[in-house]
Parts: structure tokens; C-alpha cells; sequence
DNA sequence: TTTGTCCTATGATCTGGATCATAGGCCAGC
DNA sequence: GCTGGCCTATGATCCAGATCATAGGACAAA
């Protein structure tokens, strides 16, 4: 592979081979809000935070981007950005130029429909998320991933990081999924192996 | 049933033109893991929820769709359902079947576009309140709440609906939004008349 | 007018998860 | 081998928000 071909495999080549890498340091800028808007990024390593602040000064903060994630999607589609971008740690980003990605999905069917797709898989997910949220419960919690994260086999998962990571996914502390996953694992609801974990039949 | 060009405004007159009506009685199914696919929906009334069941009979919501939400974009790009929809309610849906969809996104770069910014634009929205229930403390995701949704003059905020419809979408029960909202006016926060509320300076 | 429903509101109590503290295991780098 | 950092794990305590209960007001239907 060519090494301008690097990064998010579900664009095009020619949207790819457009795209810029840029460095950045802990507290820099990406862009602010109102600024004219350049592109999409994907977080090649670090973490960017997009953060809004209102007229008395206040901040929120909109997404905390980590390597893998896309972010500013809907800039494509707008003039300015709407929030500021800064790169919480040392990082690295990739612009897709909005010029490349416009013109692929003009005429492209093949990459608006994989780019369009992507979004609604996105879009899914976050739902997903969002909605296990609503459970009150830390074992009702873990229990939901489990169920939605069942492989083939509808019994067995493979957690993708380290149970800290889980912890953050579900919105605990690591200290209350370790107490659940153990008394789930003691009443025989699951069984476990390091990061593996097994659904056993309810009841 | 009557396709009139009525709901989603974002997506161009062949795609409306091409929607179907059902209406579905409580408990009924609009459709089941594993069916082929036919397009993604639009609820018009009542509520639908979907929902994965995976092998041992644990049930898991994965979004509770209400009047104006869509569900099952993902599904247009995908040959078989992954969920169960499920009315809750009585409920009307409109289906944009699939072929009519796909084929706009091929031939009509303008809806392909405006589809995509759709997609896009909730993305950023879901990653925002999902963002904002890593946030402990009621008071803070209130701030949060307005501060993001504060209007031009950086301040106001008008609700969309009323304080309990807010507290779910905040994660929080109704009680505790009203005793937020309550010490946050007697400090000086806020102001409130009814729905809508004022930030003030920064203590 | 009366009844019923829902939103708003606040008091009292309870609890599950957060927080704080401690410790063993593992691995990378020195 | 030793050290430091991180993950895993569990005990003790605390507290913010959930839950339960009660009540006034707005509004629609009967």
C-alpha cells in the first residue's frame, strides 16, 4: 500500500490519498468555532477534545475524540464550525479536505453510499449507547452490553480493551464492575477468563 | 395507503412520494431479526421500540423510537434486520423503502448529500447527550444542557417540551430536575418563567 | 361542576454506586 | 533483579440521586 493510503479504509482511495496529517501539541487548537471550515478528522494517536463555551464562559465539552474516532462530521456540511477542537495530549490528526469528500459524493455513488452507511452504522451504536445509559442498575447495565455484544453463539464476548475500558464504555467506575462482574460470576450468571467473558442461561 | 408528501422534509420528492403508511396495534411487529430488509422508518405516532434477544431470552432495548424519530437507517445498507421492532403503543410508521432510497443516493447527488448531513448531524448530537451523561452530578449536566442548547444571545434557553420530558433526557427523574432547577434559580444561576430558562453570569 | 389526568413541586427516607484506601499481579524498562 | 506504572480486586464509608409519598394547579372531558 501506497502510504498516502493510510487511515479509515471505508473512503475512497482518492478521498484518502487527499487526506493531510497534522501534529499537534497538549493544548493546541485544531480549529475554533467560526472558523471556516477545512474537513472532517480522524484521530490518528492522542485524544482531541471539542469543547463549546457560551457568552458568561462556561464550558461543556461536545466529544472527547481518541485515536480511531472521526470527528466534525457535519462541518462537511456547514460553513463555520460550531465548537472549538483541542488536542488534549499530544496527537496526531488526519484532514479529509471537505472539497475531496464533496466531490467523491457527487460523484461517487460508491463512496456516498459506504460514507452514508458508516454514519447510520454510527448513528446506531451511539443509540445503543445511549440507551443502556437509561438503566439504572450496574448489573442490568453490564448485562445489556453483554447481551447486545454476544457473538455468534449468542452466549460468549470478547471485550476489545481492558475492563477499565469497560467500565468507562458503561459509565462506572471500575471499582463497581469488578464487584458486579464478580457476583455476577459467583451466582453463576456468567463465567470468565481474563477479558472473555460467557453468558450462562438464565434462571 | 395514501403516500402524500408528508414527513421528512430532508429527503427529496421521489423518496417521499414513495413512503408507505402502516399503522401497527400494540405488542404488533413492524419487523424480526433476521427479515429481509425493506427501508428504513419514520415513526409518525405512538412509540416503537427495538429490541435484540439473544439466544438464552434476555431481552435488550435498543432505542424506544417516539412521533418524528427514524430507525433502521443502518438496515438500508445491510440485507437482514439485526433487531425486533416492536410497537409499544399504538403506532403509525412510515416506511422509505430501500430501493427508493438507494437509488436516490446513486443518481441524486443533492439527496445523497442532504441524507449524509442528516446522518452527520445526528451523529454529533447523540455523541453530545451521551457525552453529557459521563457527568455525575445533576447540577453540572443541567449546565451542560444549557449551555449547549442556549440560544444566539448565548443564554436563553427555550425547552422543546416540558421539565419531565428534560429530566429524561438528561437521565435524571423529574424529582431531582425540579430541585436542580429550583437551587439553581435561588442561587442566582438561572432565571425561569415556565419553560424557559435564563443562564446568568458565571458565580 | 365534577372528575380525571398530567405536570409541577417539595418533603422524607433509602440505597446503589461513588469515593477513598489498600494490595497483589503483571510487564516494560533500567 | 529491581522499580514504576497500570490493571485487577476488595473493603469501608459516604452521599447524591432514586424512590416513595403528598399536594396544588392547569386543562379536558363528562
Amino acid at each position: 500500500m501506497k502510504s498516502a493510503e493510510k487511515g479509515a479504509d471505508w473512503l475512497s482511495g482518492s478521498v484518502r490519498a487527499a487526506a493531510v496529517e497534522r501534529r499537534l501539541k497538549p493544548g493546541q487548537a485544531l480549529f475554533h468555532a467560526g472558523g471556516k471550515t477545512s474537513g472532517f478528522y480522524e484521530v490518528v494517536s492522542g485524544t482531541v477534545r471539542m469543547v463549546r463555551v457560551d457568552r458568561s464562559g462556561r464550558e461543556a465539552v461536545l466529544q472527547v475524540a481518541s485515536a480511531g474516532d472521526t470527528l466534525a462530521e457535519a462541518s462537511l456540511f456547514s460553513p463555520a464550525y460550531h465548537c472549538d477542537a483541542v488536542a488534549a495530549t499530544e496527537a496526531v490528526v488526519r484532514l479529509y479536505p471537505k472539497s475531496a469528500l464533496l466531490a467523491a459524493l457527487e460523484h461517487d455513488p460508491a463512496t456516498a453510499k459506504a460514507f452514508a452507511a458508516r454514519l447510520a452504522r454510527q448513528v446506531m451504536t451511539l443509540r445503543t449507547r445511549l440507551e443502556r445509559r437509561n438503566i439504572h442498575s450496574a448489573r442490568d447495565r453490564v448485562r445489556h452490553y453483554l447481551t447486545i455484544n454476544a457473538g455468534a453463539d449468542g452466549a460468549t464476548v470478547v471485550l476489545p480493551g481492558t475492563l477499565k475500558d469497560l467500565a468507562a464504555d458503561l459509565g462506572l467506575t471500575h471499582e463497581a464492575l469488578y464487584r458486579t462482574l464478580a457476583r455476577m460470576a459467583a451466582e453463576g450468571e456468567i463465567t470468565r477468563a481474563g477479558t472473555v467473558i460467557k453468558l450462562k442461561r438464565a434462571g
